[in-house]
RNA sequence: GGGAGCAUAGCUCAGUUGGUUUAGAGCAUCUGCCUUACAAGCAGAGGGUCAUAGGUUCGACUCCUAUUGCUCCCACCA
């Protein structure tokens, strides 16, 4: 049979998961076996496949994988999210390319672009993972507007609002103008913005009219002084203690307001008055409340003034500080102008600047869940990973507000109000609850009386449901309610995989969500990824261009090859910085597999040939390597170490299984091997592939289907994983002195520019009885190994130790080079053993030391001596 | 402004109750090899005063304090 020497991984890949689906190997049902459930966390609908969700979705296919080879039911629920705020913008952005604008368009005829673009591009990003070999679940594949999620959605709002948890209220909000929603606190990005402090004379008044003398006020934000209701001081202030019930009158419009006096202000800050401007910042909101002062909203929806500001109408918000700037100028309240740099609220979705206004807007109540959510991960209910995260996620679940859930979007759920016509309203899940709800209110209103409140939900409002509503979405929302036979089973699901920038969008409320709803945590263990960066440190991003396409880079590498790229070079909770090498080095270790693979294919079998020795000592070696290994690489996993984990199976494979074991046991050119060797060989192989395989999945299936003869419908998925039996150190031991050895003659034979295919003798000195002789001859190609009391002093050659036995090997020499490097070793090993004897002379130390540490000095001092002995005598022959 | 984290080889990182470490790995680098599985390979080598300064200890990469430099989170000083 003739193998190509380089792995072609397109044709395998597209191959095996096509016949994975077609055999229905990922789909789980409830059954006796326990469960390992993990849901996916969701990718927007409408998003396209980036490195994050690359890695994401490998470690989750890696932990999937890896149960269901343990015997586990091993169910992912694979699924997207509608996305509210993204997905709307990429639709009113189509339709605007189109010249149509979203206001042109009734609710319905939106909904109706939206529900297209959502087919036509929905798709997209699930089929993307496909590639990378997820082995999701499609059969269960959810959707967060789902008619079912979407129920349970609207039962979670009618269940909080009834507790009395979720209420209506005007309160300050984030307003983005771009996005013409209300945000929560927590899509609010700060960033230290530069931007100037304008200080304004604000010229106090008399009956009315103004006098000469004025104060100053500094302020970032000159275009809002139209919305001024008064001017604050602070009362121990005595530079202004005079002003004490004055008025002023506001620049420009002339408008008099009052001073007032608060604690609020800082006295060293600025000049130590403050304009207060309620509508358009939230503390001044907070001081108009206290001092029951008017609220003028002088900025629109769009960022730009309205007919209250009186002056500058319709222009928007930057535009205007402009000229409004210019303006006080000439009209002589401008003082002076500082750079000044502050931080500025962004919008996370569309980067506007916020605009902190009132609105009318509905709340869920946060203290008593986080409270919960808190617990859960104290206790350690739920585990995050690393566990370093759960002192940000404890900081935030202490300070957490009430969450602004309604957004002012079309996108989503619907807000499930319902409002009669003289303004009250009822909440319930359907409109036929609600029209009954409101007869009892009023008994003659009829269905067309109530109005459905206009906004939709927050996308977390739905997602936080995510792992109850995917098995059962009548739970949510239903506590008393029996679970269904799927949710019974599958939840609380065991591992989350996610990104730590959701912890709290996310990952707090899904324990809020699960721990009201079925009084369990919906997780055990959350792993938080890193952020995928590229080599300057900067986050992948669409915008930014640096992030590769990750269908180009398996299409180029294969996706095994990507997989184990990435794996190599994350740990929980640190950032990635992606190279193309890594991923280049992930095709290499394909193609190592796929050339151990290929050898062994090559090899005639000779049943009736003995198994040499260097086989035999090989082969045990293996066994035991193996062994030692898979017990390595359980306890990484059960530490999450995944990528330690995929280390030891990378070293297992090139090092230990090509390196040592393929090298000894390989028989000569045109020879034949014998049978327990290749028996062993495919053993090994057979079992490295089931290693292998959660990390690699389509070349391990392809090489494991013909590395024996499988039954019909056997794959390497559902074959079990091997798990580790004693091993014996002794046998790891002595082979690593072979190893050792090997090395030192091969560094010899370097050093000195002998040919690996110039035969070499080899002598050892004193009580050698290494098992392992056989195997160093053959690895070293030595011709002999002849044991000897003593070297002959007079024959010219190196001598090297390994351990602390000592080894000749006769070839000419270079005397003055050679003597060099003994006085060099002798060198070091005397300073070494001056140290350790310092140590050793140290009463103290010996003392208080423990006796295996003790011990352990001890014999590095007798080594060193034994080395220093045998160095000295080496030193000799050149004397 | 508050809090958290990080700093170990050119790069990315391990180093798991302070002592089996004279600090390891992978990649990269250098040298020699197209050896009949693999040049996407083989063999070998070099490279670190563990950020800095103190302290605790018989012993510190590991614990403590301070400093410096990065990163993240939170936060209303106009």
């Amino acid at each position: 049979m003739e193998i190509s020497a380089k792995y072609n991984p397109g044709a395998v890949e597209d191959k095996w998961y096509a016949w994975w689906l077609e055999n229905n190997f990922f789909h789980s049902e409830p059954d006796d076996r326990e469960p390992y459930t993990i849901v996916i966390p969701p990718p927007n609908v409408t998003g396209v496949l980036h490195m994050g969700h690359m890695m994401n979705n490998t470690l989750q296919d890696v932990l999937i994988r890896r149960a269901r080879m343990l015997g586990k039911n091993a169910c992912w629920v694979p699924g997207t999210d509608h996305a509210s705020i993204a997905t709307e913008t990429k639709v009113v952005n189509r339709l605007k390319e189109r010249g149509v604008e979203k206001s042109s368009l009734s609710r319905d005829e939106f909904l109706k672009e939206a529900w297209k673009w959502k087919e036509e591009h929905g798709g997209i990003i699930l089929e993307q993972l496909k590639k990378l070999g997820a082995s999701c679940d499609w059969e269960r594949t959810k959707f967060t507007m789902d008619e079912g999620l979407s129920q349970s959605v609207l039962n979670t709002f009618v269940y909080f609002y009834k507790k009395g948890l979720i209420y209506r209220g005007i309160r300050m909000v984030n307003w983005d103008p771009v996005g013409h929603t209300a945000v929560s606190d927590e899509e609010v990005i700060h960033k230290e913005t530069k931007s100037k402090l304008y200080y304004l004379r604000y010229f106090i008044s008399e009956n009315g009219k103004a006098t000469d003398n004025y104060i100053v006020i500094a302020t970032t934000r000159p275009e809002t002084i139209m919305a001024d209701v008064a001017v604050c001081i602070n009362p121990n202030d005595e530079r202004y203690l005079h002003l004490k019930g004055k008025h002023i009158l506001i620049p420009l419009i002339n408008r008099e307001i009052p001073i007032i006096q608060d604690e609020y202000v800082t006295m060293d800050f600025g000049t130590g008055c403050l304009k207060v401007t309620p509508a358009h910042d939230i503390n001044d909101y907070e001081i108009g409340l206290r001092h029951k002062l008017p609220v003028i909203d002088i900025i629109d929806d769009n960022g730009a003034l309205n007919e209250k500001a009186t002056i500058l109408i319709g222009e928007d918000r930057f535009v205007a500080r402009k000229k409004i700037v210019k303006m006080l100028e000439e009209s002589g309240n401008l003082e002076k102008v500082e750079d000044y740099t502050s931080p500025v609220g962004h919008s996370e979705r569309t980067d506007a600047v916020i605009e902190p206004k009132l609105s009318m807007q509905w709340f869920l109540k946060m203290d008593e869940l986080a409270k919960k959510a808190l617990e859960s991960v104290v206790s350690e209910r739920v585990k995050l990973i690393p566990d370093r995260f759960t002192n940000t996620y404890k900081h935030w679940m202490e300070e957490v507000r009430d969450w602004c859930i309604s957004r002012q979007l079309w996108w989503g759920h619907r807000i499930p109000a319902y409002y009669l016509p003289n303004g009250d309203y009822v909440v319930e899940a359907t409109f036929e609850e609600a029209l009954a709800a409101a007869q009892k209110i009023d008994p003659k209103i009829k269905a067309g009386d109530l109005k459905q409140d206009e906004d939709v939900l927050d996308t977390w409002f739905s997602s936080w449901l995510w792992p109850i509503s995917v098995f059962d979405p009548d739970k949510a929302g239903n506590p008393e309610r029996e679970p269904n036979a799927d949710l019974a089973y599958y939840y609380p699901t065991n591992d989350l995989v996610t990104a730590p920038d959701i912890l709290f969008f996310w990952v707090a409320r899904m324990i809020m969500a699960g721990d009201e709803f079925t009084g369990k945590e919906p997780f055990a263990n959350v792993y938080l990824t890193g952020i995928v960066r590229d080599k300057q440190g900067r986050k992948m991003s669409k915008t930014l261009g640096n992030s590769p396409d990750p269908l180009e880079l398996i299409a180029k590498y294969g996706a095994d090859a990507v997989r184990i790229g990435l794996l190599l070079c994350t740990s929980a909770g640190n950032d990635t910085f992606y190279d193309e090498s890594q991923i280049e080095q992930g095709r290499n270790f394909c193609n190592k597999i796929w050339n151990a693979f290929r050898l062994t294919q090559g090899w005639e079998v000779d049943d009736t040939l003995q198994t040499p020795e260097n086989a035999k000592i090989a082969t045990r070696w293996m066994e035991n390597k193996l062994n030692k290994s898979i017990e390595i690489i359980n306890d990484h996993f059960s530490k999450f170490r995944i990528s330690d984990a995929t280390m030891t199976v990378y070293k297992l494979f090139w090092d230990d299984f090509c390196a040592w074991y393929l090298e000894a046991v390989k028989p000569a050119f045109g020879e034949k091997i014998d049978k327990y060797s290749y028996d062993k060989t495919i053993d090994y192989l057979d079992s490295l592939l089931k290693l292998l395989h959660p990390f690699m999945p389509f070349i391990t299936e392809e090489l494991w289907q013909t590395l024996k003869q499988r039954a019909e419908g056997e794959t390497i998925m559902l074959s079990s994983m091997p798990q580790p039996k004693a091993y014996d150190e002794k046998i790891l031991s002595d082979f690593s002195f072979a190893i050792e050895t090997v090395m030192n003659i091969r560094n010899i034979r370097q050093s000195k520019g002998i040919s690996p295919k110039e035969r070499l003798s080899l002598y050892v000195k004193g009580s050698y009885n290494c098992e392992v002789s056989s195997l160093i001859m053959k690895m070293a190609n030595t011709e002999s190994l002849v044991v000897l009391d003593e070297f002959d002093q007079s024959a010219q050659g190196v001598n090297f130790m390994s351990g602390t036995t000592e080894f000749f090997i006769p070839i000419e020499i270079n005397q003055e080079e050679e003597k060099k490097k003994i006085v060099a070793e002798i060198e070091r090993y005397t300073n070494f053993l001056t140290s350790v004897k310092k140590k050793l002379s140290n009463q103290k130390f010996v003392e208080s030391a423990p006796p295996k540490v003790v011990e352990l000095e001890r014999k590095k001092e007798s080594d060193a001596t034994e080395k220093l002995k045998n160095l000295n005598e080496q030193l000799q022959r050149f004397k």
